[in-house]
DNA sequence: TATTGTTATACTCTATAACTATA
DNA sequence: TATAGTTATAGAGTATAACAATA
């Protein structure tokens, strides 16, 4: 760094702003990830959010719309549309509960669980698809790495967009 | 794998389906470490499309509206609309090429040159603030991940969202 | 009064496609 | 005809705030 000023007259090289952050390669490779994902998804007319939430869904006891936005990091309303959506295509249901009538049980119809599979394929190729230009132990050295940094900086919400 | 099946009777843990995908954790942290700057940008009134565009301006010689759509993998409308906002912040000018006058030469202002350190500071400081829970030697991992992913795939377009 | 869920509204971002003016 | 840039329009996604029903 220094020897490097000294060398350019105490200059920064004009390109290298962008490309020094290591936020910077972080969004190129999530975009890029996350970016064929969605597209994939896409063509079985399923969103990131929509697949985010009927895998919680499948993986909680009593799913509420209230537990998925704070899950999800969203607000009430926003998952309602979410929701509204899911419904219209019949991956899942609303009923009252009989507990407290305010509240909204979520649960997914048979053809949901008939569909699940398949959008859970279409991460594990997608994952396959760019993570296997590392070497198996190096994946392991990138997860560990995010997720010591999900842990340090208590990163729960499950990320949608 | 194999045994696994055989040990859990063929099932799958359930609540294990999103956080295997490394592709989770890219985008778990990504978001969190891109949200965050667009958090702290936009306190200074600036979107994270308008700082790229500011630093790709400021960082190559002939910038016009094609070439940097070309650059941050946008349409030449989404990226009129970016410059349009920049030049009302005062923060570009457009002038029309005098070797073809359908080109519009993008220059920084003097109040951008001023701005923008200020603005790459922000990203510094948001890289410290993430990537300091990692030792010097993981974060140097971390990047070199990263950039072989991005290599892998020719991954070239500077990522805007 | 507080809470759950929905709805009404608005805003940001971006794409598509039409348009203008040059070449 | 082809290209650079702009503009018109539309759509996705999400937030804010008001609302109805229930606790």
């Amino acid at each position: 760094m220094e020897s490097l000023s000294k060398r350019t007259g105490g200059a920064r090289p004009p390109d290298a702003t962008l490309e020094v952050h290591l936020g910077y390669w972080l969004r190129l490779v999530s975009n890029e990830v996350s970016g064929a994902f969605a597209r994939a998804l896409h063509a079985r007319q399923v969103s990131v959010a929509e697949w985010v939430a009927l895998n919680q869904m499948s993986s909680s006891e009593a799913a509420t719309p209230a537990k998925l936005a704070a899950a999800m990091g969203m607000t009430r309303g926003a998952i309602s549309k979410v929701l509204d959506k899911l419904e219209r295509k019949r991956l899942i249901a609303r009923t009252t509960s009989p507990r407290d009538s305010r509240v909204q049980l979520l649960s997914l119809t048979a053809h949901a669980r008939r569909t699940l599979p398949g959008l859970t394929e279409i991460a594990d190729s997608n994952d396959r698809h760019f993570f296997s230009a590392l070497a198996p132990g190096e994946q392991a050295s990138l997860q560990r790495l995010l997720r010591r940094l999900a842990e340090a900086h208590g990163m729960t919400r499950i990320p949608v967009d």
